[in-house]
RNA sequence: GUCCCCAUCGUCUAGUCAGGUCCAGGACAUCGCCCUUUCACGGCGACAACACCGGUUCGAAUCCGGUUGGGGACGCCA
């Protein structure tokens, strides 16, 4: 039996985004599942527009999804003399010829195909040409393109798709397309094929967009006389207006960084991502790294296309809903010690991070998390809205300032009573605050909602927050008293 | 324009291959109610889809054909 191995062979012309993050996790539990061997290869043959900033950001990124490679990466550049070769077989043995068309010629021939509505494939000018005439024109210095000789067959040129079934077309509808440039440099269509033969390829899952190249890349392993991979073209992931997702026309929201950068978890986009196209067979939506692997299967894949579903500029959701709901599950119900670390490098970078965290007043960090954490989206909620745990320079919101706190002018007198009277509290609990703020209310003939919600906004800056009486306590005697009688700072 | 692929709630999807248990199930989003010191979580509920037309069949979301719609490809990019 044949050797399970799996590539990601991304460009490197720009950011890793979710389609390819996706097709990258497709890949990774495809292998994982069936114990085979997943490949990174940079297909970097594009001089022009591969860069070094672009390689580096895609093995971050897909580092930080935590998807691991067996091998790699490799670069398609290293490869050239095997692209090369390929080619030069591919003449020797007539499946393919040289063509003397230039560039003008072709873009001509194009548009007025376009304009006649025509097909736009190539007219096979230079196919029938001579060895003399080709002799000639090399002598002549002319330069020529190197095409695959596509074969004039009557029946149809297929391939069967482990996802989409039978893809089957017209030999005469493949044109015989370019594996080498004017300037000698190999082609796309020809490096991918030549690369995954030597790298024993048995698996290639990618997306629907490359299902004509797939067609063209049959032809090129029964000329080179490989046997054929195992076909599967995954549902490309479209925009709200159902257009294919790209990094030039959506810009960073689409990027894996911009997600790691909006405090997401790893896996909760991996997670995301994998229910983009495939689903269990049943409801689970929520999986582990295990049972995700345990679960995943090519026939589970959908055939029809999946919308990303962002809206720019939204001012409540960052990206799709789903995603953000896929994270709060777990940025919830992990463990709060690995909360703790996640959590740890955020408020460093904020400058909040106080190393006692880590030792004496682990327990207090680690419940504060947990007591904060339901509330919150992204792991940047810690050092925003969660500021105020950790930190005395915290903003309080305007719309509780002004629904809590200003709407009552009694406040400016009634809180810095409430604070004497906690700062003769020998423990402070959840049970003797709650007591005192509720007698306070009692002898001042108020609702105890006025005196706890205002002391929400004061001691956190928000609206909305955990049981006042354990924020309380979470955050200290001696703080909140202090925060509490800053409350005449405000009715300024 | 040509070729290829696709078609279930606004979105992700189950159900389609092996037609009846589906006047279509779940989740997100939205709205309402409950819980409550706030908000969230949670619970309960509402809204909401088989693109259309034919055919096959006792019976079709499921099979077949067509139409329409959507997407992709058509590079000396990958």
């Amino acid at each position: 039996m044949r050797e399970i191995r799996l590539r990601f062979p991304p460009s490197p012309t720009g950011y890793l985004h979710i389609g390819g993050a996706r097709t990258a996790l497709y890949n990774w539990l495809y292998a994982k599942k069936h114990g085979g061997k997943l490949i990174l290869r940079i297909e970097d043959t594009d001089g022009d527009r591969s860069t070094k900033e672009s390689i580096d950001g895609i093995i971050e990124g897909l580092e930080w999804l935590g998807i691991d490679f067996d091998e790699g990466p490799y670069f398609q550049t290293d490869f050239e003399a095997d692209h090369v070769k390929a080619a030069q077989l591919l003449l020797d043995k007539g499946a393919a010829y040289k063509c003397f068309c230039t560039k003008e010629e072709l873009d001509e021939k194009r548009e007025a195909a376009l304009a006649t509505k025509g097909s736009l494939g190539y007219d096979r000018t230079c196919r029938h040409l001579t060895p003399e005439i080709v002799r000639e024109k090399e002598a002549a210095g002319i330069p020529f393109v190197i095409r695959f000789k596509v074969p004039e067959r009557t029946g149809m040129l297929g391939y069967d798709d482990e996802i989409l079934g039978r893809i089957q077309s017209d030999y005469k509808e493949v044109d015989d397309f370019v594996i080498v440039r004017s300037n000698g440099k190999p082609l796309y269509l020809l490096c991918n094929v030549v690369d995954d033969i030597r790298d024993r390829i048995s698996h290639i899952i990618r997306g629907q967009d490359h299902m004509t190249n797939t067609l063209k890349q049959v032809l090129l392993y029964e000329a080179l006389e490989a046997p054929l991979p195992v076909f599967a073209h995954m549902p490309l992931t479209l925009d709200n207006k159902k257009a294919k997702i790209s990094k030039r026309s959506h810009g960073e929201i689409v990027a894996v960084q911009f997600y790691r950068d909006n405090g997401f978890l790893p896996w909760a986009l991996n997670n995301f991502l994998a229910l983009l196209g495939w689903s269990a067979g049943n409801d689970q939506e929520f999986f582990t790294r295990e049972e995700l692997i345990a679960q995943f299967s090519l026939d589970r894949i959908n055939k029809s296309s999946a919308i990303f579903n962002f809206k720019k500029d939204d001012p409540k959701f960052i990206t799709d809903p789903k995603a953000i709901y896929i994270n709060e599950h777990y940025l919830r119900t992990m463990e709060v010690e690995q909360l703790g670390e996640l959590v740890r490098a955020e408020l460093e970078a904020e400058g909040l991070w106080n190393d006692s965290y880590a030792r004496d007043r682990k327990t207090w960090y680690l419940n504060t998390l947990d007591l904060i954490r339901d509330r919150f989206h992204t792991l940047k909620d810690f050092t925003s809205l969660g500021r105020a745990y950790f930190a005395d320079d915290f903003v309080v919101d305007e719309k509780p300032l002004n629904k809590n706190v200003l709407k009552f002018e009694g406040l400016k007198e009634w809180l810095p009573e409430l604070a004497n009277r906690y700062e003769q509290l020998s423990d402070f609990t959840v049970e003797e605050t709650e007591r005192v703020a509720r007698e306070l209310a009692e002898e001042l003939n108020i609702k105890p909602g006025v005196l706890i919600n205002s002391m929400r906004t004061l001691a956190t800056g928000q609206l909305a927050g955990p049981s006042m009486f354990d924020i309380l306590v979470t955050i200290g005697q001696d703080k909140i008293v202090e925060r509490l009688r800053n409350v005449h700072k405000y009715f300024a």
